[in-house]
DNA sequence: GACAAAATTTGTAATGATTACAAATTTGTA
DNA sequence: TACAAATTTGTAATCATTACAAATTTTGTC
């Protein structure tokens, strides 16, 4: 069995018993679950569990290099009038959001044969040229 | 100047007012705008203008292939325990996330070339292998 | 152009994820 | 044990989006 506690300490993170089980419900359940879930499947072991320990945890677990949070399709929905297939890359300085051309290359994977690809979106993040050049 | 009333009715779209300001303004603003910001930027032209019409329309747009969803980062958090770089699959069928290993050649583009990637993100979204079989 | 039916727009209220915040509890340590 | 710091909890607030019904506009027809 493993040792949350190890886990979480040397990852700087104080080991309370909602955090371990959080941790250890993520290692064991690789299911991408939302904080809901998360919540929804703890709060019968931890009676007195909030959801905003969750948030809490998580948010943690992030800064921690613990998890990452994933990018989902359904949200902050943005539009776009350009149908070419490109990638995109969000600024996180000026928030900016820049169309990349890409190749579409990665798609040939054996893991991706039987599963039928109908979009496909590639997001990159980082600093853009003109804000590091800013921030010399 | 462009006929975006006819750019509309080839996409089968009824155009009336609000949707021929939406549309030129797409096409003149490619600032992958969320639906506040194309509200702020019309509702002083259309004194109306209701918020829920730029969903509607945006709605109609998406449907009839006008404009697409991009992804976004920061919304509908969900998160995951595999640390190790890899592009997830989407089934809209059952909803599952799937992983997939992923080669990053794409990275290796000029239009990237000055600016700082620190995160990528790949999303495939489509129908996965056993929901296809069910679906026979 | 007038008119009725159909489509669209509007405004308000509801929903759902997430965050803010202050009070209560727990933990670490002297 | 005792106290300060960290953590958890619960409630209220926020924000994007959706639901829905009433008002308005558009469309097709005469």
């Amino acid at each position: 069995m493993k040792d949350y506690e190890k886990i979480l300490r040397k990852a700087n993170v104080s080991p309370s018993i909602q955090r371990l089980k959080v941790v250890e419900f993520l290692d064991k359940n690789r299911i991408h679950p939302t904080a809901d879930d998360i919540y929804q499947a703890l709060a019968p072991q931890i009676p007195t569990l909030s959801k905003t320990t969750i948030y809490n945890t998580m948010k943690i677990f992030v800064e921690k290099g613990l998890v990452i949070e994933l990018v989902v399709f359904e949200n902050e929905v943005r539009y776009e009038y350009n149908i070419a297939p490109h990638a995109h890359f969000k600024c996180i300085k000026c928030g900016k959001i820049l169309d990349v051309e890409t190749s579409f290359d990665y798609i040939n994977n054996e893991m991706l044969e039987g599963h039928k690809i109908l979009q496909h979106h590639i997001n990159l993040k980082g600093v853009c040229k003109k804000c590091l050049g800013e921030a010399e």
